[in-house]
DNA sequence: CTAATTAATCGTAATATTGCAATATACAAA
DNA sequence: TTTGTATATTGCAATATTACGATTAATTAG
């Protein structure tokens, strides 16, 4: 992108904008479903489930890992992911916030 | 980006990741957040509370306009915006899927 | 009509993201 | 040690995003 300018915004927002940025592309959206039906996987895994070469899912792994959302543990030679749920806390209360917002305000805005 | 290879993906994939995209942003954040407090504003309005130039919060207000997330009215001299609560439809089931699976299976996996 | 106000659009520079081939790393088995 | 398996990293081309100055468009006030 540009110069996105992080140092204007509350951390929260940005911390908030880093894991919600991480969900924003269908293939990593793809590896959540998956996750979510499975429980865990390896990165082999996805690679036979997804149409994309092992080096571009590993690399997607490796963004949602680092917004929170998922966590890998080295088991032999493989790596097991699974969902990691501290990374949703702050989606969930942003979400809270908007929905009880949604509810109780927009009567008839414009 | 890159080459985002969205029709190699399911529309509800593509669909979400657009959504969650749009809110990628802690600009975009900011502007729902202000939004969710103060229920309706117009541009001017932002142009006021965040560090950034006019024809950039208009580039990120037609943004979430895009991703069904805000709508806009003309009023007279000015556009007046809300938000649109049928953006947060497939969030909202996105993460409630997440958060039934969370709770039920993520006993002790990895 | 003219000036003022509000917001969108255009053009563009700076930077970030995506995807993959090639390669490297780490570990287990023979 | 060599081989095989699983995944991460590097490097790079193609493309997307962000930000803003300058301009335009649309509406209202005088």
């Amino acid at each position: 992108m540009g110069i996105t300018k992080t140092a204007l915004f509350t951390s929260e927002e940005n911390e908030l904008a880093i894991v919600l940025k991480a969900l924003g592309h269908p293939a990593r959206i793809a590896i959540m479903n998956y996750l979510t039906k499975m429980n865990e996987c390896i990165c082999g895994d996805l690679v036979n489930e997804l149409p994309l070469a092992q080096p571009t899912i590993s690399q997607h792994l490796k963004e949602l890992k680092n917004a929170g959302l998922i966590q890998g543990t080295i088991e032999g030679t493989s790596i097991c992911y699974c969902i990691n749920p501290d990374g949703f806390e702050k989606v969930k209360s942003f979400f809270d916030v908007l929905t009880i917002s949604i509810q109780t305000k927009h009567k008839s805005c414009c």
